[in-house]
DNA sequence: TCTAGGGACGTACCCAAGTACGGAGTCAAG
DNA sequence: CTTGACTCCGTACTTGGGTACGTCCCTAGA
């Protein structure tokens, strides 16, 4: 494994050149040395932090959560990386939980107008014109 | 029920009076009657449709989806609207599923936290920088 | 030495669903 | 008749994660 450009770094982690520079602008990685105002050659390591980045992304993870798991690569912030990790799982969750109760939601709106029973219009629709929370 | 001014017919509806104002420019409210330059009033039809809007929102639709399942608002697009709403059901479990496998994978990630075996470095921070796609 | 193909850099733009702001007009109460 | 609250309207800004463009610069190969 030799220097890389950032064409040759963006191809081998699978994206695009322009989302390298966002990150040098994100400041999650660091831009390469550069002799004399010439073209910069990124380490291998280089690659290492752009794979981190996107498998972080893919696990949920925000940029910002990405800056703070990487302030904590020391060896010692294993607890707090634990702390995010835990923290992620819980909203993640919470988002599943809200995403089934839409699902009952979507379910029985759907079926209901399936099974039409005379009505004038749609019962998907006039659900969703009125509900509970305006006639109770 | 009489009449509302933008700002009554936003503080019923629970939304901002930029947002109703938002609505008009995406269509999906029409302006109020308004006597020669004066002030609008909204007919009680427009909290109605406001409600309706924040309801679909609630239940996963986009404003564009709201902007179709409207025009379909004519007692005559019921399966128009019922297949939206299938459509919209499956994105949702697409969805489930998705942050399911997340779900899965960050629990397996900290609990490998917990149970360290005196690696050098957090199973965590270690997991998500060298994963199967680079070695395997 | 010329030239093509990157690379470097700054700026602007994309999406969705609003929010914020500033100036002018209007309306009702005191 | 003035004050103050509200409305109207246009424009710009926000968030998150980039993408696109334009211009100059550098470098390797012929």
């Amino acid at each position: 494994m030799q220097p890389m450009t950032i064409g040759q770094l963006a191809a081998a982690a699978g994206v695009n050149v322009e989302t390298v520079r966002y990150y040098h602008r994100r400041a999650l990685l660091a831009a390469p040395e550069r002799p004399s105002g010439g073209i910069g050659r990124y380490p291998p390591h280089a690659l290492t932090r752009l794979r981190f980045i996107k498998r972080s992304q893919s696990l949920g993870f925000s940029l910002d959560d990405v800056q703070a798991l990487l302030s904590l690569d020391d060896g010692q912030g294993c607890s707090a990386a634990r702390t995010l990790g835990e923290h992620k799982l819980g909203e993640v969750r919470q988002r599943i939980q809200t995403l089934q109760a839409l699902e009952v939601a979507l379910q029985q709106l759907v079926s209901r107008c399936s099974s039409k029973k005379r009505k004038l219009s749609c019962p998907l629709i006039e659900a969703l014109m009125q509900s509970e929370d305006q006639r109770g």
